[in-house]
RNA sequence: GGCGCUAUCAUCUAAUGGUUAGGAUAAGUGGUUUUCAUCCACUAAAUCGGGGUUCGAUUCCCCGUAGCGCUACCA
């Protein structure tokens, strides 16, 4: 198809809490098309409900959004802590636009027009309305008794609320025949018939715009062409249409994305495990590890890849490949992803996105050096699914494990023959000399570790040979004299890892605590 | 209650008017291994039900069922 319109997409989140990840991935698949198609993608900050804000939320999204890395052509953003807008369409807060008396000024024009009118009736005389056509088995919907008010009536009551310091809402009057068809990109035709729609209120009495007109109203001003958002959006839309259609303007297109739910199949709640962005990332999975999974729940290229960078998410991305149904969350498909991601970086990367895991564990990682990290990185990185586990996995590289005596004896082996087997790898260790290579390959880690761990491994197996042991009657408690766990890296690899920091002396040492524990 | 959307292995999904309905994750089994992880091989696992159209339907249509969404002076 050839594109005759400039693309400009946005994502307009309320700024009642934190990031969720439905809206991460909404605001994903958003900047994915504006980027694939060489278009505009902005935020906008829906905030026209007062009572529901939430202090320290926006500064809270843009900080989520950039650690996200998906990055907004206009609209608010943060700088030397302060929040400021960038953008030839702002500004970008409702709020703000409202006190421009924007939306004012579209609702009177409808009301001029008789495609709006003043409604006077009490709250308390809706609510009461709305629960007698319930028990009514009736459609709750305004009854539209301000409709048809005269004009002499509508001077009266406006007289009315003026005296007692009170605003009338303005109702959007829904034409009562016809239908409204909507041409949702993903979703296709959808039709709804005029009569089951309700006089949307348009402008609340405290003269703030409701949804409905404000997204009208900004994103036609922001000449937005294509809106992208949540499917539960889907019944608002022909209210939406028939707005644009009132205000004479053209509307924008719409792609209604399926839901993300939880196992259950209900929508994601807090209660079923994580729903903030912020939470995922403090159980340590990297951004680009969420933005992989959660651009699959939905999303797939009809291929068979499934580990993709931003750059061949952008390239690949197609709003027609969205699917139509609701996406269950799958933690362990999650965990997959993110190992597969950890497993393809350097000891040295893994290292830097491990240095706050650890910090967290209390582990006080300035102490060491920047090689040893990255050794011990390098070492647990294909066993790693969480950043967040690192604590409990490497606490003995650190310092020296406790563990219970029995746990040195090997299944098929005995505490007598373990015992033997301990010492003798302290007389081997204290006979070993691994200088020589420390001083060779000081400036990498990584090759210090694998040819020291080739040169244990070649003594220790010719000791079993020698002295006619079992592998494991030995490997096994060399390994938790070391590590003081029952599951871990190799005995080797440990090792060598550890003399990298501290010398075989500390080897020695955790050999000679084991013999010592078994007594 | 009304309106709307959706429906392929447990989960994410692919495919087609004619296939042994494919892949991935998870599960299980075996191999490698001192343990865990990795890796390799294998196994089990799905077209919601009923009608129609058709030589032939999982695919198109209708009905049913189920799930979900919406039904505010919230977004």
């Amino acid at each position: 198809m050839i594109q005759t319109k400039t693309i400009r997409t946005r994502f307009a989140p309320s700024p009642t809490g934190f990031v969720h990840i439905g809206g991460l991935r909404t605001a994903l698949f958003a900047f994915l098309f504006a980027r694939s198609k060489h278009g505009t993608n902005l935020l906008r900050i829906e905030d026209t409900d007062q009572n529901r804000l939430v202090e320290g939320s926006l500064e809270n999204m843009l900080s989520v959004f950039q650690t996200m890395g998906i990055e907004f052509d206009e609209g608010p953003y943060v700088e030397n802590g302060k929040i400021k807008q960038k953008g030839e369409y702002g500004p970008y807060i409702q709020s703000e636009r409202k006190e421009q008396g924007l939306y004012q000024k579209y609702a009177e024009q409808l009301v001029a027009e008789k495609k709006a009118y003043y409604c006077f009736c009490s709250e308390e005389r809706l609510d009461e309305m709305r629960k007698e056509q319930v028990a009514l088995k009736k459609p709750p919907m305004y009854d539209r008794r301000c409709r048809n008010l005269t004009a002499d009536d509508i001077q009266k009551q406006l007289a009315d609320f003026n005296l007692a310091g009170k605003n009338p809402v303005i109702r959007f009057a829904i034409p009562l025949e016809g239908s409204t068809v909507i041409h949702d990109l993903i979703y296709g035709d959808i039709t709804y018939e005029n009569k089951i729609l309700d006089d949307q209120i348009i402008l609340k009495a405290d003269g703030f715009p409701t949804y409905h007109l404000a997204v009208v109203v900004d994103d036609h001003f922001m000449e937005i062409s294509h809106v992208i958002r949540g499917e539960e959006w889907i019944p608002s839309t022909p209210k939406h249409l028939l707005i644009y259609e009132a205000l004479g303007w053209q509307p924008t297109e719409f792609a209604h994305l399926p839901l993300i739910v939880n196992p259950d199949k209900t929508k994601l709640s807090k209660r079923q495990g994580d729903v903030a962005v912020e939470d995922y990332l403090k159980a340590g999975y990297s951004p680009e590890v969420l933005i992989n999974f959660i651009v699959m729940l939905g999303w797939n290229p009809k291929t068979e890849q499934e580990i993709f960078s931003l750059q061949q998410l952008i390239e690949q991305f197609d709003l027609a490949k969205v699917n139509k149904s609701n996406a269950v969350l799958d933690k362990n498909k999650l965990d997959w992803i993110s190992g597969q991601y950890i497993k393809t970086k350097t000891g040295k990367e893994i290292a830097e996105l491990l240095k706050p895991f650890w910090q967290e564990a209390g582990i006080k990682v300035a102490k060491f050096s920047e090689e040893y990290l990255k050794a011990i990185a390098a070492l647990e990185k294909e066993r790693l699914k969480k950043l967040s586990e690192i604590g409990e996995r490497t606490k003995y590289f650190f310092e020296a494990p406790d563990y219970d005596a029995s746990l040195l004896i090997w299944k098929k082996s005995d505490k007598e023959k373990t015992k033997q087997a301990l010492s003798d790898l302290v007389i081997l260790f204290e006979n070993m000399d691994l200088s020589a290579f420390a001083k060779a390959t000081a400036d990498d880690p990584l090759h210090f570790v694998s040819v020291t761990a080739e040169t244990i491994e070649k003594w220790v197996k010719k000791m079993i040979a020698d002295k006619n042991y079992d592998n494991g009657s030995v490997l096994w408690p060399l390994r938790v004299s070391l590590t003081g766990l029952d599951k871990s890296p190799g005995p080797f690899e440990v090792a060598a890892t550890l003399a990298l920091a501290l010398g075989k002396e500390e080897i020695i040492k955790r050999l000679n605590t084991a013999v010592v524990k078994l007594g």
